[in-house]
DNA sequence: TCCTGTGAATGGCTTCACAGCG
DNA sequence: CGCTGTGAAGCCATTCACAGGA
């Protein structure tokens, strides 16, 4: 009653794939193109699974969303598993990205060599520090920010990166959507507000850090409680 | 009959927080700490759930598993709800942190100012490369590789964060293990495999790119759809 | 009366065991 | 016979509506 897209029930495209399943389908196809960078044509969901560090239970029905296409009693052919899977992530062409802010940071994803040979493809860079702005970075010249919208159309940039402070992180991400972005990957540490059509992720290494430090405080106060209280 | 550490069953203070829920935490305490450096000193929980882009149920559910500190009728105090999550992320004495890898990323992360303000101080820094080892980032004299566990041992770090190739990281992150890091965050973009006892969080930010992806190609293709489908 | 705190229900993910096909 | 594909069950977390206190 859900899914009324079904036009032929045969394969499940028109499926959501649930979040969790989607961020590990990602592994797979990191873990399948070295496979088969090493030569390796065939593998079975057990070894996959270790490999990506998952349950194969939890490895075939990820797979499972997105059809069947293992051989059963041998096991998956590497490239046709990374195809399928490049394909339902919408990677079989290429997505044309926009850096915004060329800091550190954002020289070190503007130079990320995983861009280019998966599906991505850095086509503008924007700053608003005059030394920077008309720079090359990664074979692309610096743009000034001032020059966002403009660039953004004349390169068809669908997708942003940004890499800037915390203080003009809103400000560039409601440009960004005025200007027709969709999909956006936030570094800033700030909660960004964009209306609920665009995609936007946030990678957040305070977060990350004190996830850490919640957890190693936790280990360390159980180590503390099983010194003290010997008693079952 | 699943939790049977509660001695007095008070305050769910042995309670474990559910993933989800710690990772708003952070983001709630970045809120009211930008809150409090507004000299703001009351909020209610819709404001705050607004700020921090949640329902205000969510909220008062997240805050719910650290005590109850809220006055009812009023709202909560900026500053004790600060302290409170401070406090059960295991932020009140500072972790100290090992950057592993000083490329752009790593003088990136070594530069970023949210560390030394909320609880993370860098302690040392390493890289292979000769030229960088030796030069000095962010206050910082970088070290060779080769002295990575005794630099780990004099410093007394106890969490990594990997900025390093691929083909690297593993050995790299064997070694910090077995040098007795408990906590470690890669940026590297492979799975690595680490005992359970050590926590290993991942930054990954193609995975981040292709889950946009797919989300864009799912937009697109239901767009389509609604066009040309006027009936079937 | 207001806003917080929480118990109950919903929904989704993971796991399991078995069916299905090469 | 081996390994994949999947339906069903169990479990966990999020969500909601209401109870509870200042």
């Amino acid at each position: 009653m859900t899914h009324l897209t079904d036009t032929e029930a045969a394969k499940p495209s028109g499926q959501e794939i649930p979040p969790a399943a989607l961020a590990r389908l990602t592994i797979y196809l990191r873990v399948l193109n070295s496979l088969m960078a090493a030569g390796t044509e065939r593998i079975s969901s057990e070894q996959l699974a270790e490999s990506a560090g998952v349950s194969p239970p939890t490895l075939r029905k990820d797979l499972s969303h997105l059809g069947s296409f293992g051989t059963r009693g041998v096991g998956y052919d590497v490239r046709l598993v990374s195809q399928e899977i490049s394909a339902a992530l919408g990677l079989m062409h290429e997505w044309k990205v926009a850096i915004v802010g060329v800091g550190n940071l954002g020289r070190a994803l503007a130079g990320y060599s995983g861009f280019s040979t998966k599906g991505f493809g850095v086509v503008a860079l924007f700053d608003a520090d005059p030394l920077v702005v008309g720079s090359e970075v990664a074979g692309l010249q610096v743009s000034p920010i001032t020059e966002l919208e403009s660039a953004l159309r004349k390169t068809g940039a669908n997708m942003a990166v940004m890499a800037v402070p915390a203080g003009v992180a809103q400000g560039l991400c409601d440009r960004l959507v005025a200007a027709g972005v969709m999909s956006i990957l936030s570094f800033a540490p700030v909660v960004l507000q964009v209306p609920a059509s665009v995609q936007l992720r946030k990678v957040d290494m305070a977060t990350e850090l004190q996830i850490l430090a919640y957890h190693a405080q936790r280990a360390q106060e159980t180590e503390n409680n099983s010194e003290s209280s010997a008693r079952p």
